[in-house]
DNA sequence: TCAACTTTCACGCTGCGTTAAAGTCG
DNA sequence: CCGACTTTAACGCAGCGTGAAAGTTG
């Protein structure tokens, strides 16, 4: 089922989100206005759909804030305009940018660093009780 | 700095939350009510404090809500709990709810492998961008 | 025309932040 | 008695869920 123009039913079965969410995040400034039937209704495309994905996963998985999420979208916006324009407008011009844009992406890589560190730290306590569990039940399978 | 009994703010500072949290969390059967002074002011202990730090960690890291929070909470009380009693009561008594706690901890565990999992697809993702932006970096240096 | 969607309000719930007013501690 | 902290109570805000009432789609 390949579209490139849906409903935000459609959308919202496809991110597993609700068609609430998706007018609220729009409200707020995440999502850009998607285009409108004659009748009024919002029509999404494919590439509207990778966007929500990409704001639901930084909900989900970092947990942030819409407001955090806003500034971070609107960042690799920026970016993908300065990568653009690097390759058509001149060389020593665009330069500031992209170490500026590798600056923000080495934060985000370092941020999730931290994140996956402490949670290895958290599966590594829950194996260890795991592991006592498991010799707590076994001596009792040995001497019955 | 090491007191067995403190007011709300010292374990606020601890634990990097507020008294309004701390309260909320009691109020919301999250925390056990503490002791009190002559007064009625909270006392709490350094045990008290260890159980904040665990609820906050499953709140930060991985986003779960105070109801579900709670919930796990509760299945680690009884956990603990189940095995003191393993000890002293019977063997065969025991051992169902032994492997049930287990259970639960696998859960627990592949969950957790599953959130790490996802975050470091997202840190490769960002780690192709930055490669791919310090190649055109490069690229400007190279020929300016 | 009819079912199944859509639209814009608008109120409700969670998880606290933030005063406010009064009491406790040292 | 005083300043810093505490108490309960209450309203406020974010991020939606959940209808209600009316219009659109096929």
């Amino acid at each position: 089922v390949e579209k490139n123009t849906m409903y935000i039913d459609e959308v919202a079965k496809r991110t597993g989100l609700t068609p609430r969410t998706l007018r609220f995040w729009e409200e707020k400034g995440l999502l850009p206005s998607p285009a409108r039937s004659e009748g009024g209704v919002r029509m999404y495309s494919d590439a509207d759909v990778g966007r929500v994905i990409r704001i639901r996963e930084l909900r989900d998985l970092l947990g942030l804030s819409l407001d955090v999420i806003k500034e971070i979208m609107q960042i690799e916006d920026e970016l993908a305009q300065v990568r653009l324009k690097a390759q058509q407008v001149g060389r020593e011009e665009s330069q500031p940018y992209l170490k500026r844009s590798a600056v923000i992406l080495e934060t985000q890589i370092n941020f999730l660093g931290d994140r996956i560190a402490r949670l290895q730290a958290l599966q590594s306590s829950y194996a260890e009780q795991l592991a006592s569990l498991r010799n707590s039940i076994a001596d009792l399978e040995r001497k019955p």
